[in-house]
Parts: C-alpha cells; structure tokens; sequence
DNA sequence: GCAAAAGTGTTAGTCATACACCCATGT
DNA sequence: ACATGGGTGTATGACTAACACTTTTGC
C-alpha cells in the first residue's frame, strides 16, 4: 500500500520533565548525553517509542529506567512537532512530567545517561532540541495543574509540615504568601491528617507533621468536588 | 543506520474537534468517511501529517481543507497512542479543537469526506478510532479554557446579545446560570463594547448587540492579567 | 392585549486579605 | 539568653448568590 511507504517513515519519542522539590526549591532532573546527537550536554531524559509500545508506558518506562520508581503522578505536557527538531529525521515528542518525592529516589540506574543530576528550576542550563520549551510548557502545566488539584503533596515525603508545603506552593508559583492565611485554607480542606509527631532535632520550636488524606481526597474527587489552592 | 530501520516505521496524525455554536447549542463538525478504514461512519475530520509539515501547521491545513477558514482559534488537546488505535499500523494521533463562528462557515470543500455535518453535543454517534474518548478529553479542555480565558467570543458571531453568551457559557458548562448575575460579572470585565445597535424583526423587546474588544484584552494579557469566567 | 424575551438592584452571606506577637526548642 | 522558625485571631473589604418585576417589540 502507498500510504505505508509515503507516512510510516517517521517515529516520535517521549520526553519526561521530572520535577522534584529539595531544601526548598523546586528541582527538574537532567541527564547528562553519553550518546549522540549532542552528547555531552545536559538534556530532558527521554527514549524513542516503541513500535509495540503505548505512549503512556513509555514514557513510565523512561521514568522508571531513570530513577528506579513505579506508581509516580504523570501527565502529560504537550507534543511538539517542528520538522527539523530533531537531525536524525522527522520524530515528534510527546512531553510529559512526574512529580517525585525526592526522598524516595534511589538509584541512577541508567544505561543511556552517563550522568543524571537534580537542577534547581532557577538554575538551567541551555539544553538541546527544543527542550527549553519544553520545560517552560512544563512549569506553566504544573502551575495550573496544583492551582486546581492538591497534587503538590506528591513532591513532599508521607510527612511533612505546614511551612514545608508552603514554600511548595511559593517556589512552583513564585509567589510569596501570608503564612497565617495560607494555613487557613489548607487547613479547611480537611484533607490533612495530623500525624500526631513533631519534627525533632531542630534549632527552633519543632514543627507538627502532617499527611495527606488520599483516602478521602479520592472519595471527595468521586463526587465531582473540585479545588482551589 | 540501525535505528532508522528499527523506529521510523511508524506515522502520526492529526485529529481536530471543530466546535460550533448555533441555534443556542454547542456543535461539532464531523466528517462521514468516504475512504477505508471505516469507511461509512461519521468520525472526526483528520489527516496523516507529511514528513515536511508541522504537527500545528496539518492541523489548520485539516481544518481549512474542510470548512475554508484560517486564522482560527486552535489548540492542542492531548496525544493519543495506544498501540492497537489504527488497523494500518502503529499511529498515534495529536488532537486539536478550533473554535468556528458558524456563520462564517461556508463550503464542504472537502475531497476527503464525503459528507460533512454539524453534530449536537448531546447526540454525538459512536465514531470510530479513539473518536469519542478524544471528544470528550476536548468537552473538558474547552470548559478548562473556558473558565480562564474569554475564548467563548471566538464561536459567537462578530455581533451578538448578553443572552447569546450566556447560551453560550451555559451549553459549554452544562450547567444553568442566573441572567443578573451573569451580565453583571460579563459588564465588569470591561471587555464588551455596546455596538449602538438591537436585534430586529424579533417578536419580543430586541436586544442591544455587543461586540468583543480584542485589543482591550491582548494589552490586558499582555499585563499578565487573568479572567475567571 | 397577549406572548416572549430584555433589562435592571438590593441584600445577606461567604471568602480573601492584611497584619503582629508569643512559643518551643537547640546552642 | 539568644536565635530560629512555629503557631495563632481579628477586622475590613470584595465577591458571590439569591431573588421578581417592568419594558419593548411582533402578532
């Protein structure tokens, strides 16, 4: 068939914006190319599909070669598709990112990254193909996404203090916010659990710790509830 | 090369959500398919992208091929890329949704499709491919934008009523709203310019016709405003 | 004069914002 | 005792939601 030899000679990849969140700042994980095209430069990681594999699952499977985790928030992003983006020939990608909690990174079990490194969002370098847009489309998905949905406590460890997740929510919207106010709203949601612990060990008052409520998050989702900040 | 021969074998396509509004009710476009696969089904309009296009430029060539019309509003929904989605092979399809004034909609100048129809959104058929999960991923995005952005002026007619809109936002939103307090929060936003003009030969009190102000919002924007329905 | 949709204000309640001091701990 | 961040309440203004009657036109 003619169509076949004309359209199916292009591919399209996956490329994962990773976002963690670490003393504060909120952090994207960058491989370092070992491989051409542009080895030796920090780059979003991400892998060719394959033929016999949904899109969804490669871009779990990128994640999970990178980092070792199964189970992680993922959504996607956007596709970009210029004709000359990528020298090898035509391939479009198809972008998404995951929100990890940093504590629970392990491993850098990569085959095709010769280095994998968190940059902090405030610090990144020029990166190939077009993967500073990219990462902009990225920060503004995450934005809306965490304006809507309490989504951010997936970059927080399972206990966390109320400061903790405002300086979260400060560094993803770049924004200052009034602590009293702030701790009102979250608070109101009633969708955090006082783990009944304090932090220890530090120079200051300890702070309570808190979980989120994902049991009740979920049943509240199911009757159409919906959120803001 | 190895990789050539392993990846590049597959094609990607566009799909487009080409929404309406007419007769106080939201519409989309669909094609009846005079070309195998599914050959005899309404299903949404779409192509295979060339190797020489870009993903956004198939997409306005899809929807200008079918309706005439450019300088659309349009936008990107989702990728869509399971593996077994096209009986001719591995093709993931980018989907988009564009915005038309239905009065400006004129032919079917379409060599592809043997019969084009504006479909109610409440009594859509089964269509084809991923068609209905596509549809309703761009129902969501739509009320998304919707919500955040004026964009509903884009399926009104260049004059139109307070009612219209309200129509309008109500058949988007699914839900029903309050007429004062609707006009009152469109007014506030400065953006409606009174055209001077009513309705005519209507058999009630004719109503005044207003018209978006375009450049009031782009120098908004361009402040880094925000609007909420 | 009747039908049909246009147009118009007020009130009560809820929510957002601004703001400053005392507390518990480690050193 | 001092430094560090933790924790707490109130008052004001802004916005949202609920609600009913008069007006203008065509027939």
């Amino acid at each position: 068939m003619n169509v076949i030899k004309q359209f199916f000679r292009s591919a399209f990849s996956v490329d994962s914006v990773i976002f963690g969140f670490d003393e504060g700042d909120l952090k994207v994980l960058l491989i370092y190319r070992g491989a051409d095209p542009y080895k030796g430069t920090w780059a979003l990681p991400g892998d060719l599909v394959r033929l016999d594999e949904d899109l969804d699952d490669s871009a779990r499977r990128v994640l999970n070669e990178l980092t070792g985790l199964t189970n992680v928030y993922m959504d996607q992003i956007h596709t970009f598709g210029k004709v000359e983006r990528h020298p090898l020939g035509r391939v479009i990608t198809v972008a998404y990112y995951s929100l990890v909690k940093v504590s629970d990174y392990k491993v850098n079990a990569s085959s095709w990254a010769k280095d994998v490194k968190w940059h902090s969002i405030s610090s990144i370098p020029k990166l190939p193909f077009d993967h500073n847009e990219i990462l902009e489309y990225a920060k503004n998905k995450l934005k809306d996404k965490v304006r809507h949905q309490p989504i951010g406590f997936e970059l927080l460890p399972k206990e966390f203090t109320l400061t903790d997740i405002q300086h979260l929510y400060e560094s993803v919207f770049e924004i200052e916010l009034d602590k009293r106010n702030f701790r009102k709203k979250l608070l109101a949601m009633g969708l955090l659990i006082d783990s009944g612990f304090s932090q220890n060990a530090v120079a200051h008052r300890p702070a309570r710790l808190y979980r989120f409520d994902k049991k009740k998050y979920q049943s509240l989702i199911q009757k159409g509830f919906s959120f803001e900040l």
